[in-house]
DNA sequence: CTGCGATCTTAA
DNA sequence: TCGTTAAGATCGCAGC
C-alpha cells in the first residue's frame, strides 16, 4: 500500500485490449474481448499495486477542443469499430460498479483529465503514477510524477525519459510539435524525425528557441523546411498541448475507491460470461462454522433427533470412503434444518493404522435414530446430488430414504440451463460462500479410503459446510424455479425420478465375463491377422489407429484420392474409406479393423473391467444433469450405446443376461420423435397417419415417390426414413445428400416434396425458430428450457446451428419428458400389482425390465398402460415389446 | 507424466 | 464447411 495516486488512461487501454486480445463473445454473441482485456489490466493493477488512491479517465464521444484549433485532428482515424463501441458502456459500468473514481468530460480527452489531475496533485507535493503507454503523457513526468506502463511493466521517471529521448520531459511537447503525429493527423514539420528533433531541441532548448535562431542557421534543406512550416509547427503544438484546467478533485478523497458493489459487479460479469472474475471478485466469505456441532454421544444424538422432529426439511450429506457407490462405506453424516446450526455424526473415522477412532457412535445406533426421519414419506430431504446419498445409505446401511428428495444440483440444472459447472463449491461461490475444497482436507485425494483418515474435527467443519451450502442454494433456487415456471417439472418429474434411477443403478445388469472373454480372444485373433495383412500390404509397420499415419499411407504413399480434409489433415472416417474400397485392398481391411478395435476396446475390455466381482453385474450411472435437452445420459459403462446394428455388436449384447429364471422385457416407444413432431406441428397429414396407425416411413415413401404402398421397395422406405429423421434434426439438403450419397440437387427436391406433403411441419419449424429469436430459448412440452444464445448472431454457421437446435430440442426434449413420466408411473404401478419386474435400463425411447417369465403378460399390461398413458398427446403413443434371454435383438 | 483437443465410432 | 443428443477410446501435442 502506498499513498501514490494512480491515474489510469482508460480509453488508451480499451483500444489496446481490443487489439491485443483475440475476439471473444459472451453466450449471447456480444463481443467482450475489449472489456475482458481492460478489466484484466485494471484488476492486475489493483492486485499488484494495491493503490490507495486511484482514478480512471475516459474520452467521451464527440468533438474536442482540438478540433476547434485544427479541424483535421484525428481525421485520418477510422471510426471506432462497431464491435468495440458496444463494449464501452460495459467498461464504464464495471468501473462504476467497482466504485473507482471515474472522470470524463465532454469536449476534452482522457489525456487532459490526467494532465490536470497530475499537475494539481503534484503541485501539492503528492506522488502521482500515470498509468499509460502513451508517449504523449510522458511530458507530465516531473519529480513527483512518473508514468507506468503495465503492459511492459516499465516505470518512466525523469531519468528514464532523458535516457530514452535525450531531452527533458517538459521539452517533449516541443519535440512532438516538430515531429508531428501521424496517428492523430498532426502535421509537424515534414521531413523532421526524432533524430533531427533531438538535435534541434538540445541545441536551441525549445520550439521558440529554434525559430529565434533560424535566421542564423546556414542554408540547408532543413532550414528551408523549418521556415516553410513554422505555422504548422506552432499549430501542432497548440493541438498536442495538454489541457491543465479540467475540473478534477483537488483533495485526495476524490481519488479514493469505495467498496465495490459486488452484486452489480457479479451481475455484469455473469452477463459478460466472465466466470473466472465472478469467482475472484465476489464478496464470498467462508461459511461461519460457529453453529457446527460434533455428535459423539447418545445424548448429543438425542438432541439432534429432538431438533429434527420440529423440522420441515432435512438437509443431508454423507461422507464415504469412495465416490463409487459399490465400494463406498459410510464415514460420517452431516445434517441441518436451517442456517443456525449443523451437525456432523462421525461413524467411520480411522487412525493411521486403520483402527476406528474413539469418540464415534456405532453406525447402527446412528441410523436407528435417524431412520424415522430418513424413511419418513412426509419429511422432505435435501442434498446436492442426493442420488449418491440415497444409494450409499441403501447399499451400505440398509436404509432407504423416502419422501421427496430435493436436489440442488438438479435445481440449478433446470434454473440455469446451459451453465457449465453444477458443483456445490462453484454454485456456493456464486451465492457468496467459499467452501473448503475436498483436496484441502484429504492429503491424497486419489487414494482410496481417504476421508476415513481425515480428523474428526476437520471433517465436521468440512461436512457441515456442505449441508449449510446446500441449504443456502436451496433458499436461492427454490424461489427461482417457481419464478421461472420450472417448479412443477422439478417436483413432479425430476424429483420422483431420483430414487428410480438410483434403484436402477443399484440393480445393475448381469454381464457374462465368460462370453466377453470368448469374444475378446476371437476379436484379438482377427485383429492381429488384419494388422499383419495391412502392414504387409502397406510395406511397412504403422499405427492403424492413428488417423495421421493412416492418412500418410492412403493419400501420400498409395496416392489414393483424398476426400474431405479435417483441421489436422485428411479425413479417414468410414465414409471416406468406403469410397476407396474399390480401388485398393487396404481400405476395406482398415474398416474391418476399425469395427473390431472399437468393439474390443470400448465394449469388451472396458465392460469386463466394470463387472462387479461380487454381483457379476455392471452398475451404470444415469446422469440427470448432463444433457442440454433433458435426456438422461449413462456412463461407466454407457449403457445407452451398446452396439446393435452389426452382427458383432449383437454378439456383445448376448453377454448381457438376466438373472437365473428371469427374462428381459424391452419396451420401446414407436416413432416417439415423429409423434411429438405431429403433436407440436398439428400437421394434418402427420396427425392423420399416426391416428390411423400407419407405417409413417412407408407412407412418406409412397407419397414421396408417388407409388402405391404395395409397390414400395425397401430402398424407397430407407430414403423416406432418412428424411423423417433428418427433419427432426433440422436437416439441410447438404446433410441429406451426404447421408444418402445423392446429389444436393436431388436431396433438395426430396425436401421440397416432403414439405409439400407435410406443410404443417414446415410452418412449425419457422414458428419455433422465430419464437426462439424473440425469447432466446426454446421449451419442451413440460416447460424444460434450453437457452439459445446464438439464435440472433450474425455468424451464419453459428446462427444456423442454433436454429437447428431450436427445432430439435423441443422434440427430443419432449420425448425425454415423456419417458421420464413413464418411468415415474411404471415403477409404483408394478409395485401396486405385486409384480416383481425390476426396471434396469432407460435407452432414450426404451425401458428394459428384468422379470420372471410367469409374470410376463401381466407386466406387459402394466408397462403398456404406464408408457402409452405417460402424457396425452394429439396422437397415440405406441409401445412395442421384445422378450429375451439376453439384450441381443432378433 | 498429465491434461486437453481432435478424430473416430457407438447409440437414440 | 453443412442433421440432433450423448460417452468413450486413442492419438498427439503442450506444459510441467
Amino acid at each position: 500500500m502506498t499513498d501514490e495516486v494512480y491515474l489510469v488512461d482508460g480509453s488508451a487501454y480499451i483500444y489496446r485490449a481490443y487489439h491485443a486480445i483475440a475476439p471473444l463473445t459472451n453466450s449471447e454473441g456480444m463481443p467482450t474481448h475489449a472489456v475482458f482485456g481492460f478489466m484484466n489490466i485494471l484488476r492486475r493493477l489493483l492486485k499488484d499495486k494495491k493503490p490507495q488512491y486511484l482514478a480512471v479517465a475516459f474520452d467521451m464521444r464527440g468533438p474536442v477542443f482540438r478540433h476547434d484549433i485544427y479541424p483535421n485532428y484525428k481525421a485520418n482515424r477510422p471510426p471506432m469499430p462497431e464491435d468495440l463501441a458496444v463494449q464501452i458502456p460495459y467498461i464504464k459500468e464495471l468501473v462504476r460498479a467497482m466504485n473507482i473514481p471515474c472522470f470524463e468530460t465532454q469536449g476534452i480527452e482522457a489525456d487532459d483529465i490526467i494532465a490536470s489531475a497530475a499537475q494539481l496533485l503534484s503541485s501539492q507535493g503528492k506522488k502521482v503514477v500515470v498509468v499509460s503507454g502513451d508517449k504523449d503523457l510522458l511530458q507530465l513526468v516531473n519529480e513527483h510524477v512518473v508514468m507506468w506502463d503495465p503492459m511492459k511493466d516499465k516505470v518512466m521517471d525523469i531519468a528514464a525519459v532523458e535516457e530514452k529521448y535525450h531531452v527533458k520531459p517538459e521539452q517533449l511537447l516541443d519535440c512532438y510539435s516538430l515531429m508531428g503525429d501521424s496517428s492523430d493527423n498532426v502535421p509537424g514539420v515534414p521531413g523532421v524525425g526524432p533524430k533531427t528533433v533531438e538535435k534541434l531541441i538540445n541545441q536551441y532548448g525549445s520550439l521558440e528557441g529554434v525559430y529565434e535562431e533560424l535566421a542564423g542557421m546556414k542554408k540547408s534543406k532543413l532550414k528551408e523546411r523549418l521556415e516553410e512550416n513554422k505555422e504548422k509547427a506552432f499549430l501542432s503544438r497548440d493541438v498536442i498541448r495538454l489541457k491543465y484546467d479540467a475540473v478534477v478533485p483537488a483533495e485526495l478523497s476524490g481519488y479514493l475507491p469505495q467498496e465495490a458493489d459486488y452484486e452489480k459487479l457479479n451481475d455484469l460479469y455473469t452477463r459478460l460470461g466472465f466466470s473466472s472474475m465472478v469467482k475472484e471478485e465476489s464478496k464470498a466469505i467462508p461459511v461461519p462454522t460457529k453453529g457446527f456441532k460434533l455428535v459423539q454421544t447418545v445424548e448429543e444424538l438425542n438432541s439432534v433427533v429432538e431438533h429434527i422432529n420440529k423440522a420441515a426439511l432435512l438437509v443431508i450429506d454423507t461422507e464415504t470412503t469412495s465416490l463409487d457407490v459399490s465400494s463406498a462405506a459410510l464415514v460420517g453424516i452431516s445434517l441441518c434444518t436451517d442456517l443456525e446450526s449443523a451437525w456432523y455424526i462421525p461413524v467411520g473415522h480411522c487412525a493411521e493404522d486403520g483402527c476406528l477412532l474413539e469418540g464415534q457412535l456405532q453406525q447402527a445406533t446412528v441410523l436407528d435414530a435417524l431412520a424415522p426421519f430418513l424413511e419418513s414419506t412426509e419429511l422432505p430431504k435435501l442434498g446436492h446430488n442426493i442420488k449418491y446419498d440415497y444409494s450409499v445409505l441403501k447399499k451400505s446401511c440398509n436404509c432407504t430414504m423416502q419422501g421427496p428428495l430435493y436436489d440442488t444440483m438438479i435445481a440449478a440444472y433446470l434454473a440455469q440451463p446451459g451453465r457449465r459447472s453444477l458443483k456445490l463449491d462453484e454454485l456456493c461461490l456464486e451465492h457468496d460462500y467459499i467452501l473448503t475444497a475436498f483436496d484441502q482436507v484429504v492429503e491424497d485425494p486419489k487414494s482410496e479410503n481417504c476421508f476415513a483418515y481425515v480428523g474428526i474435527k476437520q471433517a465436521c467443519d468440512y461436512s457441515c459446510e456442505d449441508v449449510y451450502g446446500t441449504l443456502v442454494l436451496w433458499q436461492a433456487y427454490e424461489p427461482l424455479l417457481k419464478e421461472m415456471d420450472q417448479y412443477k417439472l422439478f417436483l413432479d418429474v425430476e424429483t420422483p425420478l431420483i430414487p428410480i434411477l438410483a434403484d436402477m443403478e443399484l440393480a445393475g445388469i448381469t454381464v457374462s465375463g465368460k462370453v466377453l472373454e470368448h469374444l475378446e480372444e476371437e476379436f484379438q485373433e482377427e485383429l492381429d491377422t488384419l494388422r499383419e495383412e495391412i502392414h504387409e500390404l502397406a510395406g511397412y509397420s504403422f499405427n492403424i489407429q492413428s488417423p495421421k499415419q493412416l492418412g500418410v499411407l492412403l493419400f501420400e504413399e498409395l496416392g489414393l484420392p483424398h476426400g474431405r480434409k479435417t483441421k489436422t489433415g485428411y479425413s479417414t472416417d468410414m465414409k471416406v474409406l468406403e469410397k476407396l474400397a474399390h480401388r485398393h485392398e487396404i481400405p476395406a481391411k482398415i474398416m474391418r479393423y476399425r469395427i473390431l478395435a472399437k468393439l474390443q476396446s470400448t465394449y469388451v475390455k472396458s465392460l469386463k473391467k466394470l463387472i462387479n466381482p461380487e454381483s457379476g453385474r455392471v452398475h451404470t450411472s444415469f446422469n440427470q444433469t448432463v444433457t442440454a435437452t433433458g435426456r438422461l445420459s449413462s456412463s461407466n459403462p454407457n449403457m445407452q450405446n451398446i452396439p446393435i446394428r452389426t452382427r458383432e455388436g449383437n454378439r456383445i449384447r448376448k453377454a448381457f443376461i438376466p438373472r437365473e429364471n428371469l427374462v428381459f422385457l424391452s419396451a420401446d416407444y414407436s416413432q416417439i420423435d415423429l409423434r411429438v413432431l405431429a403433436h407440436f406441428s398439428q400437421d394434418a397429414a402427420l396427425l392423420h397417419a399416426f391416428q390411423n396407425g400407419e407405417d409413417i416411413h412407408a407412407r412418406t415413401a409412397a407419397e414421396l415417390f408417388s407409388v402405391s404402398p404395395l409397390l414400395l421397395t425397401s430402398e424407397m422406405r430407407r430414403v423416406a426414413k432418412s428424411i423423417n429423421f433428418g427433419i427432426v434434426y433440422g436437416m439441410s439438403s447438404f446433410g441429406l445428400s451426404n447421408q444418402l450419397n445423392i446429389s444436393r440437387k436431388e436431396a433438395s427436391i426430396f425436401i421440397e416434396k416432403y414439405f409439400h406433403l407435410y406443410g404443417g411441419v414446415k410452418e412449425f419449424m419457422g414458428k419455433v425458430v422465430a419464437q426462439a429469436g424473440i425469447d432466446g430459448y426454446v421449451t419442451t412440452l413440460l416447460n424444460r428450457r434450453r437457452m439459445l444464445p446464438d439464435i440472433n448472431v450474425k455468424n451464419k454457421t453459428r446462427r444456423e446451428f442454433a436454429e437447428r437446435t431450436a427445432i430439435n430440442t423441443p422434440i427430443q426434449g419432449t420425448a425425454a419428458d415423456i419417458i421420464k413420466l413413464a418411468m415415474i408411473k411404471v415403477v409404483p404401478a408394478l409395485q401396486k400389482e405385486n409384480l416383481s419386474a425390476r426396471l434396469l435400463l432407460q435407452i432414450h425411447d426404451e425401458l428394459v425390465f428384468e422379470l420372471p417369465e410367469s409374470e410376463l403378460a401381466e407386466t406387459q399390461k402394466v408397462v403398456k398402460v404406464a408408457m402409452e398413458g405417460a402424457l396425452k398427446l394429439d396422437v397415440p403413443l405406441v409401445v412395442n415389446f421384445e422378450v429375451g434371454k439376453s439384450l441381443a435383438k432378433g
